[in-house]
DNA sequence: GTAGGGTTAG
């Protein structure tokens, strides 16, 4: 279709936040009294019985506050259980009651561990408590529908948020469009928008979300007709509109379509913004024209559009990729010397895979150490990549090492760390390994992560011929519990 | 925290 009738509307340059993480494990000093921090907190829950846990919960120096409940939530992430027992334990304090962006982590906790009976008990309990629920706790349970493949549920769970005294409007409205097509639900989502065309007064962003989900299963032509559709209802198109079709153009690899739309935008003095000039730098990078993204880079520079952490992450992941890790660090060093950006975990990560992935591992761990120079922790991803490439080269001494050091942070595994390092228990056919790799499987599902069949059968598998037999049944019996879900999740 | 750009896989 023709471009022609799309009309600009001129937005000013997003300002993202930059990071500035906090220290950590200090004690903040409040009143006098020693304020425990919440990686402080996060260890005790990790560390104590639970039987003692709100004994030292309840202590009078922990002055209790939403964010530093959120904080440690936050931290107990990827230990589903750790993290709910904390919640409920605090949920018993004398003098303080959760807030409802606490209330909202736990649910999306509970939902994660696919335990909506537990998710729902909470929207109850918020309810009682007159905390919630709000519209944000709909959108989490529906997020969580969608992401273990219950679309339908998301959507009743949308339909239902008025019986629950909780308004339906517009923005929630978006919200589930949004989810369904994030989950691929594209087809679902656009039917619903239709459907309540008439209930909901839709706007921009409806349609924008819409044909981005188009652009993300790699329907460009829908996400066009979409568009079409949007402005002959005389809704005019943003920045957002032209920035998602163009980051579409690239996704579906129409580099040419996606140049001749960048050059379009240029042309009808478009104030391409930092988002555009991103997507362009990403989108040529990854098809190869490394050169052409630098020239993008340096056009944007030289226009006065400022780079982002991301436009920066961007550059420095295209040259990783496709030039030379070397280079990307000479652009690395040359941005936080002109304080052009300052580098985020993205940065570091993008920089450590770079490193893996030549082999050279050294300097990958140099820039893990690095790390704490910019008051950075390694993420979870970060030790996944370091794992991942030492597993690959056959150093799973080494793997087993950085995960050891996970341990002491500590800094949580999740379901990627333990598919990669069980996967990796396999690769020396040594009887000791597949002991590992059973204790991997025992402590993931303790923390809350379901394995798959696969697994499950491949660990059981490993023992049973390396003569494990009672460690088999063990594991044997654990998979049973856990098959009851399965079961009832048909997964 | 209603929508668009940067990480983890060859």
């Amino acid at each position: 279709m023709s471009q022609k009738r799309f009309r600009l509307h001129l937005l000013p340059l997003s300002k993202k936040h930059r990071q500035f993480p906090l220290p950590r494990n200090v004690v903040t000093v409040c009143d006098g009294v020693q304020q425990p921090s919440d990686a402080t907190i996060a260890n005790l829950v990790l560390e104590s019985d639970p039987l003692t846990l709100s004994e030292a919960l309840f202590k009078p120096t922990i002055q209790w506050a939403p964010e530093l409940v959120n904080k440690v939530l936050k931290r107990l992430w990827n230990h589903g259980p750790k993290a709910l027992q904390f919640f409920k334990h605090l949920d018993r304090h004398p003098a303080y009651i959760h807030c409802a962006s606490s209330f909202d982590h736990a649910i999306d906790i509970a939902a994660r561990m696919h335990d909506y009976n537990a998710a729902w008990a909470l929207v109850g309990r918020m309810r009682s408590l007159r905390r919630g629920p709000t519209p944000r706790t709909f959108a989490i349970l529906a997020e969580r529908y969608a992401a273990n493949g219950k679309p339908h549920r998301a959507v009743r769970t949308f339909l239902s948020m008025h019986e629950h005294g909780c308004r339906q409007d517009l923005n929630s409205f978006n919200t589930v469009l949004d989810i369904l097509c994030k989950s691929k639900r594209v087809e679902m989502a656009h039917t619903l928008l239709k459907t309540f065309r008439s209930r909901f007064k839709l706007d921009c962003v409806s349609y924008n979300i819409i044909a981005n989900g188009y652009c993300l299963i790699k329907r460009t032509p829908m996400a066009l007709n979409v568009l079409k559709d949007m402005v002959q209802r005389g809704i005019n198109p943003t920045m957002v509109t032209y920035n998602t079709l163009l980051k579409g153009y690239f996704r579906s690899n129409q580099i040419k379509e996606a140049w001749e739309f960048y050059l379009e935008m240029k042309k009808r003095k478009c104030e391409i913004d930092v988002v555009t000039y991103t997507t362009v730098i990403h989108g040529f990078g990854v098809a190869g024209e490394v050169k052409k993204s630098r020239r993008v880079f340096d056009a944007m520079v030289k226009e006065g559009v400022a780079p982002s952490v991301a436009t920066c992450n961007a550059l420095i992941q295209v040259l990783c990729k496709k030039d030379s890790v070397e280079n990307a660090v000479v652009v690395f060093e040359e941005m936080m010397r002109k304080g052009l950006c300052v580098p985020n975990v993205v940065t570091y990560n993008v920089v450590i895979r770079g490193f893996c992935h030549v082999g050279d591992m050294e300097r990958a761990l140099g820039f893990m150490r690095r790390m704490g120079e910019h008051g950075l922790r390694c993420s979870v991803q970060t030790y996944n990549v370091v794992i991942r490439y030492f597993c690959d080269a056959g150093e799973i001494e080494k793997g087993l090492e950085m995960f050891e050091k996970m341990r002491d942070e500590p800094c949580l595994p999740n379901l990627d760390t333990y598919n990669v390092l069980i996967s990796a228990m396999f690769l020396r056919k040594k009887s000791e390994d597949l002991v590992v790799a059973g204790k991997l499987l025992m402590e993931m599902v303790d923390r809350g992560f379901l394995p798959r069949k696969f697994t499950f059968n491949r660990v059981l598998n490993g023992l049973v011929i390396t003569g494990n037999q009672d460690f088999a049944k063990e594991i044997l019996r654990m998979q049973s519990r856990c098959g009851r879900i399965v079961r009832r999740l048909k997964l």
